[in-house]
DNA sequence: TTGTAAGCGTTATCAT
DNA sequence: ATGATAACGCTTACAA
């Protein structure tokens, strides 16, 4: 039933090493017997078992997709389900496989890093929403294993690809301002992670710019999720900020809840910008200004990356790759209208 | 640099089989022997290769998530996020990995089919999100991939794990017929899913067991997008609905945007209910109405069922499995007060 | 209880 | 241009 190498070589009437030849499109094989080899392969709809090519070749064609965080929190962020979007697309184009690996706990972490990392399932990795202190990416490091990050970390040996969160940051800031606003308060991401403060450094940024000092009372800690968004914005709520920057668009979901419970209108009392552009964005009432940044394609390059980081790595070369996308200022109703 | 049993067995002063036998947790190892082998395991930090393991054991720990469906529709769909969430979850309990396959066109289907489930990558396959005339279903049936569908199917070969559709839809709809609805409309999933014929079913039902004949009219067909309710939404206005059960929640966010664009207030002049009960459904203007269907544990039930298949393929069984879960109706704002 | 040796299905090296 | 044959790293009879 299960043919091999072997089967094949005798059906075609050549030998094991010729059959291989031709599969893997290697030269040296005489056009008619590459023929006769295609035909019998065809016909039989032989498929070489990958675990044996694997065992020889060191190579799997499966890169993995490591996000060290519990899955609930995953995927109940759209965010997430965008990158791996973009992910899965440029899997396809390049024929490589998507395993995906979340742990729910630190403590499968450990043992998950074992099983599938070192087992050597994989060629290489990619590795989202991970915490500065998070012990698995110094250990990838560590054992060589190939991988790109989609934040930007501080550890400078790392390959990673992002968007310019400061900056995007900053011109969210920046049209808050512009309209005149002056008690502009944020809702940040964890700032145990870059883009958290990142998008923190751009906020302050635009204030600097405009020569205005930050009251750090209008500086509230979240953590990406919709409930640290309601949160963010209870304790924002007493020192009566007029526009709100906040580091993602869940957040922002959130802080517009907390806002409509407490009975200030959007735009009207509290002007607010978000920061993603995910698709429900554009359907909140009243519709979302935010940031966008391209996921789909930030996932789309991560991939493209640590493919040329396997290429590079036949060869000997070395060089950590690092790529930034640029945002774009999405403006709707949230933020009112410009009063420049 | 990279270890093998080889390099353990001479370090532990032991044979290969020895060691074998000990990370396989087999009997007939001496205590001391067992403990001074961990020893050394756990020292260089050995990890077995996973290729080498599974060319002889024919199993790979890993098993496949198939959705047949563009990756873009996929994941605007929160429906398979808490899917694949359920899933990932088992999988982690039960230390299976998971191999991420969505292709994005028909024509990628094919080679992937071969690449992917013929070169003997997984040990068994989840499907979701299939339609009745998709090629992929009676292939994996042919060349005995064990597999299980996340909807009901018409082949009484295939297991498989799926929620009452007929039923909630027809607690839907009995809910909307209570409230002294008379001119229900509904729109539907596509009617090559058995969830979509499934639901509409159930809404027949309901209306039949008032003694209700069906108006076709009233019968929109959709996709379960959010574009496809808005379009099917738009083709039932001239009839003039007092009330819609849409097949999907995401139908119903799309139908809800329609009937606010037509100036209909929801549920004043058209009460609404979906079915999924996604988190969205809680935070929409006015909150949704709709029939919980519990998605992440649908997820879970399916690996559980997958993986039942592995064990029992090792022993011969053979029989069918089927698990239904049942579905709940979640009261909200969109479909009215009760007036009994 | 332990070790020896024969595979598993490929690729890769060397002859021819 | 093609074919033996030796790896690759593991499991699993079979012997001892």
């Amino acid at each position: 039933m299960a043919y091999t190498l072997e089967t094949i070589a005798k059906l075609a009437g050549v030998s094991r090493s010729t059959v291989s030849r031709v599969l893997n499109e290697q030269p040296y094989v005489r056009e008619d017997v590459r023929e006769r080899v295609w035909a019998v392969v065809r016909q039989v709809g032989y498929q070489p078992r990958a675990a044996a090519r694997s065992l020889v070749t060191n190579r799997t064609q499966v890169i993995g997709l490591l996000i060290p965080e519990a899955v609930s929190t995953i995927f109940t962020q759209p965010y997430f389900s965008l990158l791996i979007g973009g992910i899965t697309e440029a899997c396809n184009r390049h024929r490589y496989q998507l395993m995906l690996s979340l742990f729910s706990h630190r403590s499968e972490q450990e043992s998950h890093y074992r099983r599938v990392i070192r087992s050597g399932y994989l060629d290489g990795v990619i590795v989202a929403s991970w915490h500065e202190e998070d012990p698995l990416v110094p250990r990838l490091l560590e054992d060589g294993v190939p991988f790109v990050s989609v934040s930007r970390p501080d550890d400078t040996r790392i390959n990673y690809v992002d968007v310019d969160n400061a900056d995007g940051a900053r011109m969210a800031t920046e049209h808050l301002l512009r309209q005149g606003h002056r008690s502009v308060g944020t809702i940040t991401g964890p700032l145990t992670m870059a883009p958290g403060r990142d998008r923190l450094a751009g906020y302050r940024q635009a204030l600097a710019g405009r020569g205005l000092s930050v009251d750090e009372d209008l500086v509230a800690r979240g953590d990406f999720t919709e409930e640290g968004g309601r949160a963010a914005m209870r304790s924002l709520l007493p020192h009566k900020p007029t526009a709100i920057f906040a580091a993602s668009d869940t957040m922002a979901f959130g802080a517009l809840q907390m806002l409509k419970d407490a009975g200030l209108a959007v735009p009207g009392d509290v002007a607010l910008v978000g920061f993603d552009d995910l698709p429900l964005a554009s359907i909140v009432e009243p519709p979302l200004t935010t940031v966008r940044q391209p996921i789909g394609r930030l996932g789309g390059t991560a991939v493209e990356v640590l493919l040329s980081l396997l290429e590079a790595s036949n060869d000997g070369a070395d060089s950590v790759q690092r790529v930034v996308l640029p945002t774009e200022l999405i403006v709707r109703a949230s933020c009112g209208s410009p009063i420049h």
